[in-house]
DNA sequence: ATTATAATTAACCATCCGGTTAAACCATTC
DNA sequence: GAATGGTTTAACCGGATGGTTAATTATAAT
């Protein structure tokens, strides 16, 4: 996150308003402390975004707006079912942890009762940006259709698989927490969480 | 949570400072609010805790450990593993349905940095307060050995039950918002999700 | 009754912080 | 080069907020 010389004072103000967002959620961030960071004054802030609100609301809109953009990036291949389950989950992991701010900024906002990231998804969705996973969802159900895969909810599915890959990043500092003795290498953890997810998806726990 | 004339001001504050980090969090959260709420001098806050932060971390503490107290309730009767499977689905999440507070303040306090909730879980798990779902990992690995359960990793498998059953909660306004055309039943959804949770949890999504 | 101690109160304080303002600066156009 | 309009700055403001204090009342011990 490069605040250059390049970049004009607006940007340098989203740029450096999201990282502290991050770091410390809507309340905790002080406008000062943006300026500050953004090497810009302060009136700057307002200038452009008129108040604390809506420059918070400005960031969120261009992190959800990112996120979209990113997971329809994820085009799944003509492959069968099972290696596009693997490249998705893949796919989705990896876009976490590449982007680790991203849940966190979601998540805080959610925790708080999420009236401003359900007023951005609302406007996402009216401007038809392509919510969250059509082309997972009509893998599913086109495998299922053609008795690739058993018939489930597919969208109950969804939000199970989002889950399972969400959860790494929320329990992470519990995680290491309780395996705290073992020396817990963060790659190989990942790997064996996107192996494990896969083939829970695909077998269940049961022997067949 | 009846801030009641039979509790003592030191219960009464912890008690409201509990409802209004969860509403607002640590940081939006004022201490003559938290004082007028709980009908207590704001100086009573200071007089019993000292300070915001150490308030906060106390509503952590007593958060964290009811909630390691009712997990450990949840007392896996002996059935047969799928059961068994059931009753901890089930058991998770009427548990985060009658107290959705609790999974709010913890997630907020991770997508912080989880450094308090790191803390207090390092204490619980000192003075040995049995962490998290000690049965259910008893539970799998012996149906695993018995051959009832494929051979997976345990805790990966743990971790993808946690996952999917909080998903719920994080990303309930995004599902309502993205299925705000229908109206969308709650408590009817919970029940959906309990079964979808258990059957891929069995099944996965492969034919046997 | 007296003393010691814990609990409670109202008033106070210094600082922080979101937000404003008026003036200056800069680029472009005529 | 004056006028215009967008951009930037330093200084300022008032209310909110975490935290303190000194004085008062309730409680219990001797």
């Amino acid at each position: 996150m490069e605040t250059d010389e390049l970049m004009s004072t607006r940007e340098k103000i989203l740029a450096t308003a999201q990282q502290i967002f991050i770091e410390k959620g809507k309340d905790g961030a002080r406008m000062q402390e943006i300026a500050d960071l953004a090497e810009v004054n302060k009136a700057m802030l307002f200038y452009y975004f008129s108040n604390k609100d809506l420059l918070y609301l400005e960031v969120l809109r261009s992190v959800v707006r990112r996120l979209f953009e990113k997971v329809n990036e994820v085009v799944i291949s003509e492959q069968t079912p099972r290696k596009k389950l693997e490249q998705y989950v893949e796919a989705y992991i990896n876009f976490l942890i590449e982007n680790e701010g991203l849940p966190r900024i979601m998540l805080r906002e959610i925790a708080s009762g999420g009236e401003v990231i359900g007023k951005i998804f609302r406007e996402a969705i009216a401007e038809g940006t392509n919510p969250i996973s059509e082309n997972i969802l009509a893998m599913l159900e086109d495998s299922m259709r053609k008795g690739e895969f058993r018939q489930v909810d597919p969208v109950q599915t969804i939000v199970s698989i989002t889950g399972m890959c969400l959860i790494s990043f929320i329990a992470s500092p519990i995680i290491r927490e309780i395996f705290a003795h073992q020396a817990i290498d963060q790659g190989k953890f990942m790997q064996q969480r996107k192996d494990s997810i896969v083939d829970l998806l695909e077998n269940g726990l049961i022997h067949s």
